[in-house]
RNA sequence: GCGGACGUGGCUCAGUUGGUAGAGCACCACCUUGCCAAGGUGGGGGUCGCGGGUUCGAAUCCCGUCGUCCGCUCCA
């Protein structure tokens, strides 16, 4: 039976989406590069979260926060310290532990039994590196292991900048860091990787009801974008896997081909109290209390943070638009066909603008048509080898629309627009093509 | 990081007991065809992950290194 993440991982290499960083140099653990096609799909991945959590609504403002941010950040919201973890291996059967996650006096091993460990080793799980040209430990500084810092850290300023009232939220898309003991899964756990963050700032007692509004918001999200109903779930985190900070957390799960127990995370969405706008007013000493104007009271909001990472997003996309099928043949019968069922939203093409065969006639004539829709979509255009060919070749990677321009167009200005989803072709003239594809993408 | 397996053109692989690289698919050009991976002709592309060693000679043996996969760990 083939695997489906051998089979996704090869068509993302073959098509350009995503591959191993630095191949020429025998490629680098954990990193990957999105080439054309998949820098695409993830612009559209964020372009998606941003229209839904910032564009579409008036409580939620935006945020890009540097990547590195005082150490004292860190310091304060317990990442230097808790991610940090002590970790032993059994001498017996070389698994390795969190030292603190043994039980039992001895210790055991929970894998073998045996009682004799190595000195336990400090793994950081910051990326360290230094400001400016001298490395001196006084200089050391991280990259940010989450983006939600920055909106802890800037909450004051744009909560009165922005002349929001709680509840309102913070969003932030960008790259954060961290050194895994283990990554992998292809684009899954990487050391550099992407969340879409966004912190929800509410008042004590009300942050239950709003950790259940945005835990059904976000499994929309997916939902609506495409990921089947059965592939997806949310799951209440055990009171022991909680992070330092979260009083709860619930993930919503897709099922990974590779995933353990069938399911992996996607997003957490969590609730963090008044954990780090305290931690950062005690550190800084600055005042980070809401004044609440028309009750006279003056508090800590509670957060409610959905975390999504981008990478995952892209992946789960990926894998769950990924089809193969028997289709008809223009030989007779049937053949393979594969094809990236993506939300038109999140296709790295939109359009497709293919000239029946390469003439000297169709080709301007399609340039033109291209020329036509290239300022409203990504488009692509594609007179190499035979119609049906062409056509696989954008089912590949989930175009939605093709456009063919044939020797009827010379006469009538109509092209034939084909639906990746169902095959259909219609007849439309070229001058209401735009407004046509326009309701459909 | 530890244990195990592996690393040959873009992809999938073949390469006999070490003798100095092949196939299918893909890609490009032309012809043909003209609405769903057709056909023909021609073409580009691999110092066999990288470095070192053994040998008259290594893709084939040894060491190191980088990377991949499975398990431990992790949680966006």
């Amino acid at each position: 039976m083939p695997d489906l993440m051998d089979d996704l991982t090869s068509l993302a290499k073959r098509r350009g989406i995503a591959f191993g960083s630095s191949e020429i140099y025998g490629g680098l653990r954990s990193s990957w590069d999105y080439g054309p096609l998949g820098v695409e799909l993830k612009r559209n991945v964020r372009d998606a979260w941003w229209r839904s959590m910032v564009q579409e609504r008036s409580d939620i403002v935006g945020l890009e926060a540097a990547v590195i941010m005082s150490p004292r950040v860190w310091e304060a919201s317990g990442h230097l310290e808790v991610f940090t973890d002590p970790l032993v291996e059994c001498l017996a059967c070389h698994q390795r532990f969190r030292e603190d996650h043994l039980e039992g006096d001895p210790r055991l091993c929970p894998n073998c039994g045996n009682k004799a460990f190595t000195d336990p080793r400090n793994f950081n799980l910051m990326l360290k590196t230094h400001m400016g040209p001298v490395h001196d430990d006084d200089n050391a500084v991280y990259l940010r292991p989450e983006t939600a810092q920055g909106m802890f850290v800037d909450f004051a300023q744009i909560q009165t900048t922005s002349r929001k009232k709680v509840p309102f939220g913070i969003a932030q898309i960008g790259k954060a860091f961290r050194n895994e003991i283990t990554p992998g899964n292809f684009i899954f756990r990487m050391r550099e990787f992407e969340q879409m963050e966004m912190e929800f700032f509410v008042e004590p007692g009300t942050d239950e009801t709003w950790h259940d509004y945005w835990i059904e918001q976000r499994h929309g999200w997916y939902r609506d974008l495409g990921i089947r109903e059965d592939h997806l779930r949310v799951r209440e985190h055990d009171a022991d896997e909680l992070s330092h900070y979260a009083k709860r957390t619930v993930d919503i799960e897709y099922a990974f081909p590779f995933a353990p127990g069938g399911w992996g995370e996607l997003e957490g969405i969590a609730n963090r109290t008044d954990f780090d706008l305290k931690a950062h007013e005690k550190a800084s000493g600055q005042d980070l209390t809401y004044f609440d104007q028309e009750k006279e009271q003056r508090y800590h909001p509670f957060v409610i943070e959905p975390a999504g990472g981008v990478d995952r997003a892209v992946l789960a996309f990926l894998l769950d638009a990924f089809r193969v099928e028997e289709a008809p043949s223009a030989k007779g019968g049937t053949e393979k066909r594969t094809y990236l069922a993506l939300d038109p939203r999140l296709a790295p093409i939109k359009v497709a603008v293919l000239p029946l065969s390469r003439n000297e006639q169709l080709v301007p004539a399609a340039r033109e048509v291209f020329d036509l829709l290239k300022g409203a979509w990504m488009c692509d255009f594609d007179d190499a080898g035979s119609i049906g060919r062409r056509y696989r070749r954008q089912d590949e990677v989930g175009t939605p629309f093709c456009v063919t321009v044939d020797f009827d167009t010379l006469e009538d200005r109509a092209v034939t627009v084909r639906a990746r989803d169902t095959m259909a072709q219609e007849r439309l003239p070229i001058a209401g093509l735009e407004a046509h594809l326009r309701e459909r993408l």
